[in-house]
DNA sequence: GCCAACGTTGGC
DNA sequence: GCCAACGTTGGC
């Protein structure tokens, strides 16, 4: 395959802070994790085609209170297979896919910063220039989104974040 | 706790 | 291939 020539995009991935949250990830090594547990097909594609090195990732924060954007990522490995699908002892296991012939993807993050005030998802709301945003569709349950530059600058700005 | 939205499963 | 049943997600 040709290597992509386009410029590096803009996700966001959802986490229930229960799960893992992004204290969970500024204790990491490095600060730095593989994105596990993604049991989607139009998720898992884009972490197999679309996501890339160098991409740059909101981090969301669901099913808590309060629901917020909580932070940002960076994409350091793009999708390589996840292995916890193949442990009967993962949570996340999935007996249909095997090394030998792999379903799901994964990619590595590594943390850019944590906003010190989040983003909540009332603030979101609130603001008509993301009207169009994916995570605040109704119904919306997609665990990888692309996000716009216009709705990354917006996040940042309604966070009083450095775009970094 | 409720329930709408959505994805998956499986009978036919 | 259709679609009803079921399970999960996730905001409220």
């Amino acid at each position: 395959m040709a290597p992509s020539t386009s410029p590096p995009r803009h996700w966001l991935f959802k986490t229930e802070p229960d799960a893992y949250s992004i204290d969970d990830l500024a204790r990491a090594l490095r600060q730095t994790t593989c994105w596990d547990g993604v049991r989607n097909y139009q998720a898992r594609n884009f972490l197999r085609d679309d996501v890339q090195v160098g991409d740059r990732v909101l981090l969301y924060h669901s099913n808590c209170d309060p629901l917020a954007i909580v932070g940002t990522l960076r994409v350091v490995r793009a999708g390589y297979p996840d292995h916890t699908a193949f442990d009967p002892r993962e949570q996340h296991y999935d007996p249909k896919s095997t090394p030998e012939a792999p379903i799901w993807q994964m990619v590595d993050v590594r943390l850019i910063q944590k906003f010190a005030r989040p983003a909540t998802r009332a603030m979101l709301l609130a603001d008509p220039r993301l009207k169009a945003m994916a995570v605040l569709q109704r119904g919306s349950r997609l665990s990888i989104q692309p996000v716009t530059v216009d709705e990354w600058q917006i996040v940042h700005e309604l966070a009083g974040a450095t775009d970094r």
